[in-house]
DNA sequence: GCAAATACTTAAAGGCTGTAAGTTAACGAG
DNA sequence: CTCGTTAACTTACAGCCTTTAAGTATTTGC
């Protein structure tokens, strides 16, 4: 009865790998446990429950983002900043699809600063782009729609049934975002 | 010991309401029978398992969303149809939120056409913007991806942040994609 | 009216969640 | 260094879900 040596944090940076080797949904107790060669009971006293497990992951997930986002944003502006965002984002997501995953659960009651980082940088890019509210939350949610629908409809194998290269069409997809947001339709 | 009726189509049906009530990843055999006052063994003579069933509203959403998505488009064009199609979209979404998640997932061996008339209407609603391959394919996809993104985001309570009103946000948004569509930026 | 097909139930194995109670390793204090 | 306490993990168990197999009853069609 060797002691593992389980902890919140180990915990949770296990079960972000295995979302990303299995899938997030598939993020389970017991396939944790296993993993640790534990019983799953010995989880209970580190994490609350399955749902705790998961909304840490999506914390850490977050966290990982951001900080990957802010390096690609450092020293950059205009569309370099807005491309190179976009890209660590994607990579981020395609590198860790269940981490990625993870971020689109609600976190309502857990920790509704979580996604502040994340939105602070994306009006960091905006600035480049001299849009005054509400223009700005406007661009924002478009933007971060744009990324987030791309990426999830790639991962779900939404691009599948047309041979023009993913990649491409993404490059595209940025320069179309730079276009519409320096030139901002009035409303 | 009366019989109930099932039917490979009413337990779809019967899931996918199911689904807008307590959420696509709810959805359960278990449930899915409690609903018809019978035992979970008694649909696996309909529905192979709770795969072949969730992929059976997956194809029933689809199928309703390009109905609607029809509907919706007949006798318009131009950012007329954008914003009606757009609005389809996120109308069933928001009105269907199980049935939408249910889109979502990886119908792989199943129906690989089911995307079919999805694709074609979108691209119907190109052709008012006179794009030639490959920008078509390319503003098909970050079309695509605005609008999943938005309402996916919408759903995850993402927006919630910020007080701006989500509707006018979204009409700025379609907005800005009439724009970059008309004025698609050269490669 | 009867045989055969069909619809549903019972039974059962296996997996996952989560709680409670038991055991044992580690650790601080005297 | 040993004792007592705390904390880590296990065992045991209840409850729910999936899925298969075998049984029963109802409907259908000849």
């Amino acid at each position: 009865m060797a002691r593992v040596g389980l902890t919140a944090e180990r915990l949770t940076r296990a079960a972000a790998d295995l979302a990303d080797e299995i899938g997030f949904q598939n993020v389970t107790v017991s396939a944790l446990a296993r993993g640790f060669d534990v019983k799953p009971a010995a989880l209970y006293s580190h994490v609350k429950d399955v749902r705790d497990l998961r909304a840490r992951v999506a914390l850490l997930a977050l966290a990982e983002l951001a900080d990957r986002a802010a390096a690609a944003l450092a020293g950059r502006a205009g569309k370099d900043a807005l491309v190179a965002f976009a890209n660590a984002y994607r990579g981020y997501a395609k590198e860790h699809p269940g981490r990625y995953a993870a971020t689109q659960i609600e976190l309502d009651s857990v920790d509704t600063s979580a996604g502040r980082p994340h939105a602070d940088m994306t009006r960091a890019i905006l600035r480049g782009y001299a849009l005054s509210e509400p223009d700005q939350t406007d661009a924002l949610r478009m933007m971060h729609s744009t990324f987030h629908g791309y990426v999830s409809l790639e991962a779900a194998g939404g691009f599948r049934r047309h041979p023009r290269d993913v990649d491409a069409s993404w490059f595209r997809a940025l320069d179309a975002l730079d276009a519409v947001l320096r030139n901002w339709p009035p409303a």
